[in-house]
DNA sequence: ATATCATATTAGACATAATCTAAATTTTTC
DNA sequence: GAAAAATTTAGATTATGTCTAATATGATAT
């Protein structure tokens, strides 16, 4: 994949780009998906070189700090992590759990009555329902 | 406080009204607050009954599938959870971590067209940002 | 009131997810 | 190239939550 597109990802969070930290920010680029932080480790050591464990949280944490991936957290289970590419929404599938990007679109903001001194960062919307697996079958009975 | 309510909300989620389930649901009833498992189980024990660690958690997860209480996911911490009364938001502190209700408001679903087959059941939206606690100080410099 | 039985409770073992430690390595700066 | 800073590492440790299987109990029927 485009190699140098990553490594200015991680400039711009001015993080040095080692390899553990390259191949952990590479394989949320390249995958669609929403993996936990053990199958990321799994997954980029498929390939060398080795990361430990402890590398693979330290630059989840990092790169998350610097606002490149984002943590998403679900009940019960182990945190999801997404490279911050689009802006997008989620859905999370009540019956398997797995977590699917949802075409973003503007949410109102609350009334400044009801805000007080609070200060708004972002507004996540979270869909929860039944994913298009595991939905009723179409058109069936 | 009105423990025939209590009792109503465990009938109505067809759930055995026991002393330490009666206890969980009480304590989250008169709390305004998010607690975490851990915060309900020595609440709930510092009077009696004593109820059990593994009880208290059984509970949470009755409750919880019985549709009387939510529980709030936060990343890199210990699950949440409040009784479901009024429909209301949430607003997540980035420095305290810290969770409060927001007036609750509509919210516009996504157009059926990037919602393919999914089944929404919810939407939940969460506001991120600093709390009053830990913005900046009113009027200050 | 008593019997019945599905449901609930319990202690403690177990599992999983994530963090911490401190030594070794790599990269950057001077 | 030496010194400083950042990073990596294995393994210990903590935090959170689940499971087991023996025991107890609430709700219902009699
Ligand atoms: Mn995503
Ligand atoms: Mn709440
Ligand atoms: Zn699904
Ligand atoms: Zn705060």
């Amino acid at each position: 994949m485009d190699a140098v597109a990553i490594k200015r990802s991680l400039a711009g969070g001015r993080l040095r780009c080692t390899p553990q930290r390259y191949a952990v920010m590479a394989f949320l680029m390249e995958h669609g998906g929403h993996p936990t932080a053990a199958e990321i480790f799994e997954a980029v050591n498929r390939v060398d070189p080795r990361s430990s464990r402890a590398t693979t949280y330290n630059n989840l944490r990092d790169l998350v700090k610097a606002g490149l991936v984002r943590e998403v957290a679900v009940e019960g289970r182990a945190a999801r992590f997404d490279a911050k590419g689009m802006r997008h929404h989620h859905f999370i599938c009540d019956r398997c759990g797995n977590v699917e990007d949802m075409e973003w679109y503007d949410v109102p903001r609350p009334t400044s009555g009801s805000l007080g001194r609070r200060i708004v960062r972002e507004c996540e919307l979270i869909f929860r329902g039944l994913c298009t697996k595991c939905g009723p079958r179409h058109a069936s009975r």
